[in-house]
DNA sequence: CCATACGTTCGATAAATTCGAATATATGTA
DNA sequence: TACATATATTCGAATTTATCGAACGTATGG
């Protein structure tokens, strides 16, 4: 087989067309030198040098072979240094699964400060359910999921980074804007609108509301925008976590929200990937963002 | 220091996306793989496989680092081939990949007189569908592949030697032996037998007899005789290239067949090398066995 | 004809690679 | 929960390979 080995040594002959100097550049004895090429030229079945004891020539052929073995020394070159160019962990591809009742408050606070912190990171954004995101995942098709605890996430990985409260949010007819505390024991239970089957918030909320799961929804909706605008044609009411509050609920005048003042935050926030990721530097840097973007928003520390 | 061997493991780890596995092609012990691919990796700094006791992914810096690397492997392989290529181009081991469409049709007329003429030529054949032959032949794991076109060959070179005609075939109670010529329109769409899946053969079938593609097959046959054998059986009738006429069809007497009259010929064989492959030469020899024994066959100047 | 310089050969030594057994860990199952 | 299975990895021993220095052969120049 010819290696790396055999190339180094013979460009160094090539350059110094004498083997003992060709050898001390290589740091290695004359004899070893000798050997390597020797050992190339039987493998390719071609003579590289015209040599007697005291002249080395290159040959026609010889020139072709070294030609390529050139090319070959620099490509391998490169290759050793890829990895320091490579090195940098933002400035990569980086495929990242998000829940659709994060997405849409979130990705719109740290996108823009990602691409200016990190222009040559290539975030490739996927919005599905929980589980979606996790099976995806466990099947190496995203390196890291953004979700809402608590889930069964697995044998995965989860770094918290938020943590937030929910709100009641009603018809303003229902509601009076006075109210800045709800407590889940005085909201209609029976007029209670929920996303569908599979989004964690459905089940979340559920909890908040000190209802049990696996209740029947009154809608079969997907969209959490949607969800509020059915509360403003006052079909009912429902529960939206902080971060969409602002722009699903106050951006809407016939709409009131009150605090559901529970002992407890009731949604956390979490950055999962495989145990095996081995991202580690990319994981701090995307958490320090998120964790930056929200306390600047929601004047926390 | 990064060796070839450092460059070969990781590559089959690849390919095998499973250590073990990846050994066994390299013929080395999981251990030995696995300690190779970790000292790569500490070499260049990166994680190129994110692995558990179950799985092994590729990184996206990974993806990186094996695209050079394949770059790498395939220069070495084509180096080691130049010194060969510079003396004898015909006294050398040489892996040729055909098409099953081709192979049966092609390889009795042109082995016997390769091997008189060129006794020292090694021929090592592998007959399989285009795309298998062309993702081989990227890999190194091939230096050349008969193909028909068109097709999509990406960035390797192509040498066309001859190009065919189709013959509509079918059983002869259904086809009078008075017709030569026939028209694609003339033909029962419905009861039309063609290929599986990925042989090209299906397509340029289609192409010639003006159906689009994606239209569902009848049978699933990997065999251009077994197919001739169901038209033969009556069950419908197909299009066969002419270099397969004589062997299939004219040898049984229950099946007529007839020229396809289209204005140009349907199907184009090539000989297919990666660019960069060295041994010129050698293609040329190739080449003009090919066609001196073609056009004997089919009485073509 | 001798002295010098150099590439090569060869056997002993040093270094590395490789393997197999043991280990650790994740996954699936009863 | 415990167990069986599969797999990557670790580690020490055995083997293979690479390397060196000394001896050798040979051409050149004085």
């Amino acid at each position: 087989m010819i290696t790396i080995k055999h190339i180094n040594y013979t460009l160094a002959a090539a350059k110094a067309l004498h083997f003992k100097k060709a050898a001390e550049m290589c740091f290695v004895s004359p004899s070893t030198l000798s050997a390597a090429i020797a050992d190339l030229e039987a493998q390719l079945g071609v003579q590289v040098f015209e040599r007697d004891n005291k002249k080395v020539l290159i040959t026609p052929i010889g020139e072709k072979v070294l030609e390529k073995a050139r090319a070959i020394k620099i490509q391998m070159q490169d290759f050793a240094a890829l990895g320091q160019s490579l090195e940098d962990p933002m400035a990569n591809a980086l495929s990242l699964g998000i829940i659709p009742t994060i997405g849409p408050f979130l990705l719109p606070l740290v996108l823009p400060v990602l691409k200016k912190k990190y222009p040559r990171l290539e975030l490739n954004i996927t919005e599905d359910q929980s589980h979606a995101l996790i099976e995806q995942l466990e099947d190496g098709d995203l390196e890291m999921a953004i979700l809402a605890l608590p889930f069964d996430i697995k044998g995965l990985s989860s770094y918290k980074f938020w943590e937030e409260d929910f709100y009641y949010v009603s018809h303003k007819n229902n509601l009076s804007s006075d109210i800045k505390e709800f407590n889940a024991r005085n909201l209609n239970k029976s007029r209670l609108l929920l996303l569908d089957e599979g989004h964690c918030l459905k089940e979340h909320a559920l909890t908040a509301c000190e209802i049990g799961s696996g209740s029947k929804n009154l809608v079969k909706v997907t969209n959490l925008s949607t969800l509020v605008q059915l509360v403003a044609s006052d079909m009912g009411s429902t529960v939206v976590p902080q971060m969409a509050v602002e722009s699903l609920v106050d951006s809407n005048s016939l709409l009131s929200r009150a605090h559901l003042n529970q002992e407890s935050p009731h949604r956390e926030i979490a950055l999962v990937t495989r145990r095996s990721y081995p991202g580690a530097a990319t994981i701090k840097h995307l958490l320090d963002t998120f964790i930056e973007e929200l306390s600047k928003k929601f004047n926390r520390n």
